[in-house]
DNA sequence: TATTTATTGAGAATACTTTTTAATAACTCC
DNA sequence: GGAGTTATTAAAAAGTATTCTCAATAAATA
C-alpha cells in the first residue's frame, strides 16, 4: 500500500525475474492519473487506451490487472456488477471504503483509519504480508428503500 | 443481518408479492445448517443437494442465491476464485470477516466488533439500509512468503 | 551484442451466470 | 376449499467475463 511509480515498479518486477514493458508502464500512469474516486472494469481500460491511441490488447489487460493486483498497486473491487473494477491501492489517508446499493448498485466511498489499522493488526497478527483492506457495505439506497420492490 | 425461519422468510417473501417454495426453504435449510465458516459456491450447493437426493437445477440455485443475498440472507463473498461464495449472514456475535492469500486463497476467518459498528453507523449516516458489512483483508499468507514467488 | 525467456496479441476455449420458454404450483380472492 | 392469477421452476440455450494457447517479440542478463 505504497505508491509506485515507473521505476520502482521495474525494480521490484526485476526482483522477481519479471520485466518491465511499456504496456504495463502506461496502466500504472492510467490509474495514478485516474480522477479520485473513479475505477475501470477491463473493458473500461481497454476502451480507455483505444481514445488514447494506445493499442494493448484484451489478453495483457487482464494479466496486467490480476498482476497488480498481487502486487499491491491495484485493488480488485467488487460493486455488485458482473465484472471486478480497479483502481489505484493509496496509503492512508486516501485510502478508502465502499458502501453498495445491492439493488441499484450506486456506490458510495467513506473513509476509516480504525479499518485500516483492524486490518494491518490482523493480517501482522497472522503472519500475513498486506496487501489490501476493504470494507464493503452492503444495504439498499434511500431511492431503493422506497421503490416497489423489483427483486 | 437477523436469523430467519422458513416461516420468516414466508412472510418477508409473501410481504414483497413473491412466494415460498420448496426449494427455497431446503436451500434456506442447508445454508442454517452448513458448520461454522463453511461457504458454498453454486457448484457445491448443487452438488450438495445432489448427494441429499433433492433435485434443483442450477438456474433455481443462481436465482435463490441472488435473491437471498439481496434480502440479507446470505453473504456473498468474493474469496479469490473465479466464483463466489456464499455462507448465512449471521449476527453479532458471529459475525465475521475473511483474511485472504492472494496467492495460494488461503482464507482465515476473523472477527471485530468495531467494524461491524463502522458499518452499520456508516450506512445509517447515508440513509442506506444495512444488509451486511465485511472486511476483507488481501495478504500473502507466511508460506506464499517464503516461496519463490510463482505469479 | 547475443542469448534467454518473460511478455505480448489474437483468437480459441473455458467457466460462470443469466435468459428463455413452457409447465408447474403458490398465493389470493371469492 | 376451489378457481384464477402469476411467480417460480427445470432444461437448455445464450451470453459474458476471463483465461489459455501459441507463435512472435522484446526485456533483461551476461
Amino acid at each position: 500500500m505504497s505508491m509506485y511509480t515507473a521505476s520502482s515498479l521495474k525494480s521490484e518486477l526485476n526482483d522477481r525475474g519479471w520485466r518491465m514493458t511499456p504496456q504495463r508502464e502506461t496502466i500504472l500512469q492510467i490509474f495514478q492519473n485516474l480522477p479520485k474516486g473513479e475505477h475501470l472494469s477491463a473493458e473500461d481500460l481497454y476502451n480507455h487506451l483505444q481514445q488514447m491511441g494506445e493499442k494493448i490488447s484484451l489478453s495483457t489487460i487482464y494479466r496486467t490487472l490480476k498482476l497488480m493486483a498481487r502486487m499491491g498497486i491495484l485493488r480488485e473491487l467488487e460493486l455488485g456488477e458482473d465484472h471486478k473494477h480497479y483502481e489505484i491501492n493509496q496509503p492512508y489517508p486516501y485510502h478508502h471504503h465502499h458502501l453498495i446499493c445491492v439493488k441499484c448498485n450506486k456506490t458510495i466511498e467513506f473513509k476509516s483509519d480504525s479499518v485500516l489499522k483492524i486490518g494491518s493488526k490482523t493480517s501482522q497478527k497472522e503472519g500475513y504480508h498486506l496487501l489490501d483492506c476493504q470494507l464493503t457495505i452492503h444495504a439498499v439506497c434511500p431511492a431503493c428503500q422506497r421503490a416497489i420492490s423489483p427483486l
